[in-house]
RNA sequence: GGCUAGGUGGCAGAGUGGUUAUGCAGCGGACUGCAACUCCGUGUACGCCGGUUCGAUUCCGACCCUAGCCUCCA
């Protein structure tokens, strides 16, 4: 079966082929960093970390995923704070790797950084001047839309219809309302650079083309980003990209991920609802999160609220009480098996939810199992899965006992276990209850097996009667 | 107003022209000293109105509602 991805352009899932067998190119929108990466900017990171990990094991992928390092966002954070524009890009570029890192999302292979590509942007842009798809106007450099006879196909806007529905203020030296910046000139207090137009710095859109084109070529396979993305930014670079390049594909396939509200709202500055990633990683593992991000399929919208925390908190529970005690040998991971089904429904346009079902069909099997080897091979199989995934990375142990810290030591807990399995031995169970009572006041679920007795942190505690602390 | 997605059982969330999604919660049972975990069983779900069809939640049309974009935004 080949895959099958939703491409924006056509409107449609179609069967994906790269343009040079067994070798695909995709580039990501990454962040502007003037701030910490919030809930909805990790989804993107986190859908197309999957679909890297998908792609990964057919084809040989050159993935980037840019930083937006110049900005005019980056220039007022550094007029508010009063610190340096390298200092604040540096404090963000890391904070934003860590994060990614603590959801599971691993490094592209490429992430290029816009300061770094200014003597390519200056180039595509003279080349479009050259080309009479853009023009210079009091020092600035505009995109001239109606050079480009296919502007408005991917976002699927027809141009006399942005006209009358303009909302924006026209700046007076552009030629039409929808040209847009290439190039803008810089007062010396803002970040620039020499340019045959005077000293200025970059427009945002350009950025992407030029290290797009720098590090993945002239057509991409794969350009991925956030729907809010596709007008402008992306109509606009596959605007600049086709015409500098005599009209050839920009990208063959456009993947877009749907928007994350938090609690039914937007999340906005204003309304003071953005939730950080740097924020909740200190209290829900970013395993949770990125297992939340991935519960409903990408382009769907997902709501995120202390319910999605706590079912994703549940799943992996689940997930992890299956593989929890079982041995699996090098030898036996090595030879795991993802299931085809599972495979197949991640081919299948990134079907999370489909492959999060076969997931947890595969642990019921697991459960089920008495069989020693059979259950080392299923176990294999669920950490093969995991890792497809970029889930189950923990050990199970580890897991239960907690990423977060809680009140009650592991060895108290181990000690007030040895207690209490004495006093069932001697048939106190009245003791033993009001021991497994005092482990439960302190969050920690216990389960008795007939290996012995083995304790969790049990998320499903209520949080509000947790009381004194 | 225009464009693009959606409206599925208590909640989250896939999918399909006629047959079990899955997870959480609930109910019954097994296991357990009692629990928990796990397993087995269990839900007359597909916005509204028409149409096509032997049969529609699934296709077509109208309507209602929601979200995103049209301005920086993942």
């Amino acid at each position: 079966m080949t895959i099958q991805l939703h491409d924006t352009l056509r409107g449609k899932k179609v069967p994906f082929e790269p343009q040079k067998a067994g070798e695909v190119t995709m580039y990501l929108c990454g962040p502007t960093v003037y701030n910490y990466a919030h809930i909805g900017n990790a989804r993107p990171a986190v859908v197309f970390d999957l679909l890297a990990r998908v792609l990964r094991r057919r084809f040989k992928l050159t993935f980037a995923r840019n930083i937006t390092d110049v900005d005019d966002k980056i220039n007022a954070a550094s007029i508010e704070t009063g610190k340096p524009i390298d200092e604040i890009t540096a404090v963000y570029i890391k904070a934003y790797n860590d994060d990614m890192a603590a959801l599971g999302v691993q490094p592209p292979d490429v992430e290029p950084r816009a300061t770094q590509h200014i003597d390519v942007m200056i180039r595509m842009i003279e080349t479009l001047i050259e080309k009479g798809c853009a023009y210079v106007a009091e020092g600035h450099v505009l995109f001239d839309v109606s050079s480009h006879s296919q502007y408005g196909e991917l976002s699927k806007r027809d141009l006399r219809e942005m006209i009358a529905g303009s909302r924006v203020e026209v700046a007076p030296y552009k030629k039409a309302a929808q040209d847009f910046v290439l190039w803008k000139p810089s007062t010396p207090d803002l970040p620039g650079w020499d340019s045959p137009w005077g000293r200025g710095r970059p427009g945002w859109h350009i950025e992407c083309s030029a290290m797009a084109e720098k590090h993945l070529g002239e057509t991409i396979d794969i350009h991925a980003g956030g729907q809010d993305l596709v007008f402008p930014h992306h109509e606009n670079e596959c605007a600049q990209s086709r015409c500098a390049h005599d009209g050839a594909p920009f990208a063959r396939y456009w993947l877009h991920n749907g928007f994350l509200s938090l609690d039914q709202t937007k999340m906005s500055k204003s309304l003071g609802n953005v939730l950080l990633v740097h924020e909740l990683i200190e209290t829900v593992p970013g395993e949770v999160i990125r297992l939340a991000l991935l519960s409903a399929h990408y382009r769907q919208p997902l709501d995120w609220s202390s319910e999605t925390i706590q079912s994703a908190r549940r799943m992996l529970d689940r997930l992890y009480g299956a593989v929890r005690g079982i041995e699996v040998s090098a030898q036996a991971r090595a030879a795991a098996v993802v299931p085809q089904d599972l495979v197949d429904a991640l081919e299948d346009d990134l079907n999370t939810p489909k492959a999060m079902a076969e997931f947890f069909a595969l642990a019921r099997s697991l459960n089920k199992s008495n069989d020693r080897s059979e259950m080392e091979r299923l176990a294999a199989s669920m950490y093969a899965s995991g890792d497809l995934l970029g889930l189950l990375g923990s050990d199970p142990e580890q897991w239960f006992a907690g990423h977060v810290d809680g009140e009650m030591g592991a060895n108290e807990i181990e000690a007030l276990l040895a207690e209490r399995n004495k006093a069932k031995a001697e048939r106190d169970f009245q003791r033993a209850d009001a021991i497994r009572d005092q482990l439960k006041d302190a969050g920690i679920a216990i389960q008795d097996s007939r290996e012995g007795t083995s304790w969790r942190r049990d998320s499903n505690r209520d949080e509000e009667e947790g009381g004194d602390d």
